[in-house]
RNA sequence: GGACGCUUAGCUCAGUUGGUUAGAGCACGUGCUUCACACGCACGGGGUCACAGGUUCGAGUCCUGUAGCGUCCA
């Protein structure tokens, strides 16, 4: 057996057994008949993207969860891939075609286009599912998809051809959000709204025909024009009416009345009166520009106002702004507008603004509210949807956000599935040729002689167009957790054991996406998997965890503009995958943001050094036995030379099996790694391996005493292989648990209650008395060192220790001197009957002094004493105080009521014997 | 405007169904190279549990309100 060297260094170990693991196609998802299944889909990260600290959360969680469902013997598949990210994707070629060639993709033509973001994908796509790998992620890679493969294209093409044919995709002119960037439409979840600095305009719009209105002490004043306030002046060209709130009494008289427009063509508009305008804001008068907002829009349909579009695609102004506008760009349009109002006398003020504007998420421009064709689909299965998450057959993690999930659902909107661009699924429909693409009817859409839908075309391609629009990404991403299975095909479902694999088992992702991604696959699911059978069959995935968002120190959301953003490689180098991933995983509370903190990752790395060093101990302890197995060691154990501490280690190692099962059921992550770290580093090193340092001395308990630390350092590796699979499978080899061509995974972890059942067999029952005696042994050596670093002898050894106690304690005692000599560092512990004048401190086993040999501080001594006396006569002041308190004598459960009573003794027994130390003095 | 979340030690966070004197890690101070580990060991200082009410014998924990921060929706 290799020897363990003296620190941990992760990055052989890592690359060594990551191989080691595809070799062997430990990840494989395989289930035999009848074994339970453990399914996750990653969520799939775009192909252009790098790792950031989002994704490591994410899939160290991902991980975690499917390693430990192997652990329990369950035929655990974690399906990955990458998803084509329509506009970034296309966004990022273009951008390096222009550098490289300066090109753009219409120079190219699209299916030049098209081969260059292949080649791009071929080169680069695979970028981040290898860093995947170097964090450990158990992915089974065999099954990697990517939603622009043929395969996954078909399935795709499948559903929009279904969902056509139900009739819930159809084809309309209507306002979208229009990215003047991308020249695309985009979904209202790609738009982001932020508070934007802007100006607010006040304008005079001149009434054709002057009339009065009523101050505010109700005398009539004449009214030659109306007041307007508008943050876009670019778009008065497109004006076509004023709107007022038909109830506003300052106005009411003044609908169907005409105002000049103060900007483009000079033309009377009309007044209208429409319940959406809200007579608070500004001085309640509304410009009604159809063409460029959604709201003026659905008032330009109201009241059969025209449409003037005078803004282009690409954002520029066109000759509907006017002679003075027409080219520019509309944010410099914006301020030739002013200029121009200001000099037609129009402009009252322009004053500071802060409103909230959309803005497209990937190209990060103002979208334009746009009047455009496009395809949109009503969404299938809304009330399924809904019943799904209210009835609990889907469980969100942290509940509330099913909440969230239910109020989108109640106010679900068409979903505009189109995007004018080019890298996608570009949408199965062909025109007949010459067919009037603008104006179909509904008709139209059902008639097979002018529209054709199918997965391969229609027989005669000549005679037709196919629409040249792909659609949105997520219209693919929706079908992710049965299209990375084979669906629709049903040899490809059999062989990827689609019947075993589906519904999966658990989501994790972002509660950022909670519509555009869990929300979909929802109904996705619903309407696409198993069509006729039960519900609980057709549901994507039982759990979905929303891991929280990582921050910086500052509570900011991670850029790569603000670059607060670590790069997760260099964490890895510098403190290992598995140290990056238990860091990050004990700080991340279920469903809480994460405020990272590098301080932390080392933390991890320590304990993962810590490890190392304990079990290296163990090795230089003695001779290695049999591991090979649980029962081989259990073999080892000899039940009745189990002590107190053994006990209290067992008992702890129980509690800590228990954590971790409550963790994984209940996705608490933060508590089951601190568990894992307080186990090992307190109750095993700290306490137990110091404690059988004495023990090892005895050749009687020495095979013992080493089995049950194998034993324990067993289950431990067993417990945090999912946090940290690289050190533990390392460890699990060195030490002997594991034949030579296995791994860790292929062990299979024993319920907390299969463990005590296997403990008791061999004859070992856990004390729990026990545990509470090595608590106060615990505390005693405490206070012995206290009193040794009060007394400035903290590292010496050979002082002696004196204790007054009475006849149980010092039982007690005398029976554990050796080991507490050794822990607190003394020559000596031996029983006093007389008082010597030394310093002293009060233990719940009688009174220590300590013998430096050292002339005593009578001053210093009266000092720290003193102290010690106020504070517990503080207590004892608070402890009386509720004794003497009626109410709760008489209402307070017996147990609560005894246990004040008998700390009030404690304390008093104390306070008597400080008094009497300090008299003494 | 509506919904949700957060506020506990200098920092990052635990704190299960209300029950003794509120914990951890990091940072800080002191001492230690003690024969696994200085990526370590021991000891210590540090908290009006955001604020104000209420329920209760008893509130960090439950209820109401306020403030600040954050997220989502309109």
């Amino acid at each position: 057996m290799a020897e363990i060297t003296k620190s941990y260094e992760a990055r052989d170990v890592e690359s060594k057994w990551y191989a080691a693991w595809q070799e062997a196609k430990c990840f494989a998802g395989r289930a035999a008949p009848g074994q339970e299944t453990y399914t996750i889909v990653i969520p799939p990260p775009n192909v252009t993207g790098i790792l950031h600290m989002g994704h490591v959360l994410n899939n160290t969680l991902q991980d975690a969860l499917i390693r430990r469902a192997r652990l329990e013997g369950k035929a655990a598949c974690w399906i990955p891939g990458t998803d084509h990210a329509g506009i970034a994707t296309q966004t990022m070629v273009e951008k390096h075609l222009k550098k490289s060639e300066g090109k753009t993709r219409h120079d190219l033509g699209r299916d030049e286009f098209l081969k260059r973001v292949w080649s791009w994908r071929q080169e680069k796509g695979d970028i981040i599912l290898n860093q995947l790998r170097q964090l450990g992620c158990s992915c089974d890679w065999d099954r990697t998809h990517f939603t622009m493969d043929p395969g996954y294209s078909r399935s795709v093409l499948t559903a929009f051809v279904k969902l056509y044919e139900q009739g819930l995709i159809y084809r309309g002119k209507r306002m979208v959000n229009w990215c003047p960037a991308s020249l695309t439409a985009l979904s209202d979840e790609e738009v982001e709204m932020r508070p934007t600095k802007s100006l607010l305009y006040k304008l005079r719009y001149e009434l054709v025909e002057p009339s009065t209105t009523k101050d505010a002490e109700g005398n009539t004043i004449p009214l030659t024009h109306l007041t307007v306030e508008t943050t876009r002046p670019e778009t008065i060209p497109a004006d076509v009416a004023l709107a007022v709130h038909p109830t506003d009494e300052r106005y009411q008289h003044l609908i169907g009345k005409k105002v000049w427009r103060p900007l483009g063509e000079r033309v009377q508009m009309p007044i209208v009166g429409d319940a959406a305008v809200d007579p608070v804001f500004a001085a309640g008068v509304l410009k009604v520009t159809p063409a460029h907002d959604k709201v003026d829009f659905e008032i330009g349909q109201r009241h059969h106002l025209p449409v003037i579009d005078c803004i282009n695609a690409n954002g520029s102004m066109n000759e509907f702004a006017g002679a003075e506008l027409a080219g520019m760009d509309r944010f410099a349009a914006r301020k030739k507008a002013s200029e121009l109002l200001k000099e037609n006398g129009s402009l009252i003020e322009e004053k500071a603004y802060e409103n909230n504007v959309g803005y497209s998420q990937r190209a990060g421009v103002p979208i334009e509210p746009r009047l455009t064709q496009q395809w949109w689909l009503k969404y299938p299965r809304v009330e399924e949807a809904k019943s799904v998450v209210r009835d609990g057959l889907i469980k969100m993690h942290p509940e509330r956000w099913s909440k969230v999930y239910l109020n989108w659902l109640e106010n679900i909107q068409d979903w505009c599935i189109s995007r004018q661009l080019w890298w996608g699924h570009r949408i199965p429909v062909w025109y007949k040729k010459g067919l009037d693409r603008e104006n179909l009817t509904p008709a139209d859409l059902v008639d097979t002689t002018k529209i054709h839908v199918s997965l391969d075309g229609p027989a005669d391609p000549q005679n037709w167009e196919q629409e040249s629009d792909v659609l949105d990404t997520w219209a693919s991403s929706w079908l992710w957790p049965f299209a990375t299975q084979g669906w629709p095909d049903d040899s490809e479902m059999k062989k990827a054991g689609y019947g075993a694999f589906y519904p999966t088992t658990t989501l994790a992702t972002g509660a950022d996406i909670i519509f555009f991604w869990v929300a979909r696959m929802i109904m996705a699911g619903l309407e696409f998997a198993r069509p006729g059978a039960p519900v609980e069959q057709r549901i994507p995935f039982k759990h979905v965890y929303f891991n929280g968002i990582v921050r910086d120190k500052q509570g900011r959301k991670m850029s790569k503009t603000l670059g607060n953003s670590p790069d997760p490689l260099d964490l890895i180098a510098k403190y290992g995958a598995d140290g990056v991933r238990f860091g990050l995983l004990q700080m991340a509370p279920l469903g809480q943001d994460v405020k990272f903190d590098e301080d932390r990752i080392e933390g991890g790395k320590n304990f993962c050094n810590k490890l190392w060093n304990a079990t290296r101990f163990r090795q230089m302890s003695g001779e290695m036995s049999d591991n090979s197995s649980l029962s081989a060691i259990l073999a080892r154990i000899d039940a009745s030379k189990l002590d107190d501490d053994d006990h209290a280690l067992l008992g702890a190692l129980l509690d800590t099996m228990r954590t971790l099962e409550h963790g994984f059921a209940e996705f608490e992550f933060a508590s089951a790694t601190q568990r894992l770290y307080s186990f090992f580093w307190n109750d095993f090193c700290d306490w137990y391996v110091e404690v059988a340092k004495a023990r090892l001395q005895d050749p009687a308990a020495k095979a013992h005493v080493l089995a049950i630390q194998d034993l324990v350092i067993r289950q431990f590796l067993l417990l945090l292989e999912p946090f940290a699979p690289f050190i533990t499978e390392e460890l699990w080899h060195l030490l002997g648990y594991g034949a030579e061509k296995s791994f860790l995974q292929e062990t299979r972890l024993e319920t907390s209650d299969a463990f005590v059942a296997a403990l008791a067999a061999r004859g070992a029952t856990i004390d729990v008395a026990a545990a509470q005696r090595v608590e106060k042994l615990k505390q005693f050596t405490s206070l012995a060192r206290q009193l040794k670093a009060d007394q400035s002898v903290a590292s010496k050894r050979d002082v002696k220790f004196i204790a007054l106690a009475d006849a149980t304690s010092w039982t007690f005692l005398e029976a554990n001197a050796s080991k507490i000599t050794r822990l607190v560092g003394a020559a000596t512990l031996e029983r006093t009957s007389s008082e010597p004048a030394l310093p002293a401190i009060v233990t719940a086993f009688g009174t220590l002094y300590l013998d430096t040999g050292v002339k005593v501080d009578a001053a210093a001594e009266k000092t720290r004493l003193t102290k010690e006396l106020e504070q517990i006569t503080k207590h004892i002041a608070g402890t009386e105080a509720r004794l003497g308190n009626e109410a709760f004598t008489s209402k307070a459960p017996p147990a609560v009521l005894e246990g004040a009573r008998k700390q009030l003794a404690d304390q008093q027994a104390k306070r008597a014997e400080l008094e009497r130390l300090l008299k003494a003095l």
